[in-house]
DNA sequence: CTGAAAGCGCTAACAT
DNA sequence: ATGTTAGCGCTTTCAG
């Protein structure tokens, strides 16, 4: 069966049916060289001559060789693949945090294999599961596994918690304290005396270290803190809040994130109370909607891409083998957006 | 080096460092049988014997053996993978693609490869060479690569292209052409007789269909069509687009996507215009911001999630052997979502 | 620096 | 229905 060659897409193309690839084998009679030495050309550049090396390249390249990745991977347990496990793609957070990833993947030239549990610590471990034997590493964002259950992968499998912290498990997170200061202390010069945060899903640890910073913010600052909740993390979500804050006004609303903050916003309008004249409302994330909407909303913003492209860069380099089992957190520093959703208390 | 045993995380792990994992030799020697008829229990369970594929998987379970992906991809070549190749997860409209590409996989027992190319035809076809290997089927959303490379991948590799048209090769689509006639009913019975249409990218095939649609829809209820772009696919695109419209204004503008459409909407409120009482203004996509900004977006809901889940279960099925060389592409329809910022046109 | 040989863990004929 | 025997394509000792 003669094979057709063509030009235009690298290298050659077996007609359709056939599809034996070129091997090692196939390289090293062309190249008149044993294969272990075409291995070698390939894998441990340094440990062949230069000619030889270069000759095996050109003939390699002739022939279209392509190392199977699968025979790799079963001599050498390593894939190059990296598993980025989140809830939710259609999130904008997410999205981010897939965007930075992708990108540390790039660079150390792996691949990123993408699993989306909908919010199910069943679905989650499920995929980590199936995951775990195809790939170096493995990145867990905002994951709803147990703490245990976390820690017991990582010792299985190189591992980094995004937004997230488990003890003894390598994690990145957003800064949250500082966030919530800035934020309680741009509420505080507009002279807000009383703050009603609208927490959000009760499981989500980043919901009870932005109410945590929260608390210590406004202690120090001598600020009455009213908390209402908890709410879907949605527009909806905000919108039902609404009725909690109105049995205990507060000039300011801090929100869980920017969705719900819309949601508050959204509710207040209909209702005939005017942001910022009335009440201020300040969101979380920076998605880009909050800069769309009326009034553009004030927000924090998070270096998501970061969160993804550090976690991501770290696994790597805990698959290369580096045993940093420094256990302290790394965390990623915010930016307070002021926009016009908060303004001045009114005498 | 003794083995450590976990209870807590699904079978065994070892300690720290040493990694061998259990095979099916282990299994067949602890069940009493031969590793081939470990080997078919899992893979071929008609195979066995009822009885002794119940004992093995028992024991299996207890040893907590997990089947080599890549040894088996060495014999099988098939790797339970496929690839998702897209520009930029952040995009709303490829994250719904995502999501339910992710389905069709999870559905299918496959796992998800997701490459960004980040708008670079280069890039993609560099993260598609990467691929090749490790999967049994790739999916190609809007592709920036010519047909011929397209086509030459085809070849080689089960393909399924998204929202483009590939002679050839297997594609599955938004349906534009009643999309954008549905837009030109609805403007006409608003009273409109001439519209704007802001293009989008110029490389962009989707571009080149939602005009094409347009053209044919106006040309005949007899309206008149005008072109201003290209811009870029963003609001700021959208804003620049409307000194253009200035030029020539019409009463009503269909933009190539919702961002577009919100910058135009900024723009012009920004200059005194009103919409929809002084021009009313469509976007495409029904991202989830349209429905969030002031005034609410008329827009057209593309089936996004379907075309992700269709493409990825169509090239499943590819790859599992179904030789449907049907190259008709597969049309997904759309629904027009009249909002706020389209009105009658005023005397 | 290069060659020869021995597997990695699994599946796929071929036997029985 | 199960056991035996060869490899899949690559890396890796171990020799030379």
């Amino acid at each position: 069966m003669p094979l057709v060659v063509a030009a235009a897409y690298g290298g050659p193309v077996v007609s359709e049916g056939e599809r034996r690839q070129t091997t090692i084998y196939d390289v090293a009679a062309a190249a008149g060289v044993a294969p272990s030495t075409v291995s070698r050309a390939f894998s441990r550049p340094g440990r062949v001559r230069a000619e030889t090396a270069e000759r095996i390249r050109a003939v390699a390249a002739e022939l279209g060789y392509r190392a199977n990745p699968q025979a790799r991977a079963l001599t050498t347990t390593r894939t190059g693949m990296l598993a980025l496990v989140l809830a939710d793609v259609t999130n904008p957070v997410f999205a981010e945090v897939v965007r930075g990833a992708g990108r540390a993947c790039e660079r150390d030239g792996y691949t990123m294999l993408l699993a989306e549990t909908e919010e199910s610590a069943e679905k989650e471990r499920a995929m980590v599961d199936r995951a775990q034997g195809s790939v170096d590493a493995i990145v867990l964002t905002s994951s709803r596994m147990s703490d245990a259950a976390i820690r017991q992968i990582a010792k299985v499998e190189p591992l980094v918690v995004l937004n997230r912290e488990v003890p003894g498990v390598p994690s990145v997170l957003v800064d949250f304290e500082p966030a919530m200061r800035r934020i309680t202390e741009h509420l505080a010069e507009l002279g807000h005396r009383q703050i009603t945060y609208v927490a959000g899903p009760e499981a989500s640890w980043a919901d009870g270290m932005r109410w945590r910073g929260l608390r210590l913010a406004t202690e120090h600052l001598g600020i009455r803190l009213r908390r209402v909740g908890p709410v879907a993390p949605t527009v909806a979500g905000g919108q039902t809040a609404v009725v909690d804050w109105d049995d205990h006004r507060t000039s300011a609303v801090v929100a869980y994130n920017d969705m719900v903050a819309i949601g508050i916003v959204r509710r207040l309008a209909a209702s005939g109370v005017r942001v910022p004249e009335d009440v201020s409302v300040v969101g979380f994330d920076n998605t880009p909607v909050g800069e769309l909407v009326t009034p553009a909303l004030t927000t924090v913003a998070a270096p998501l891409r970061a969160l993804g492209e550090t976690g991501a860069s770290n696994a790597i380099a805990l698959a290369a083998g580096a045993r940093s089992r420094a256990t302290d957190p790394i965390r990623l520093p915010t930016r307070l957006i002021a926009r016009a959703s908060t303004g001045p208390v009114r005498g």
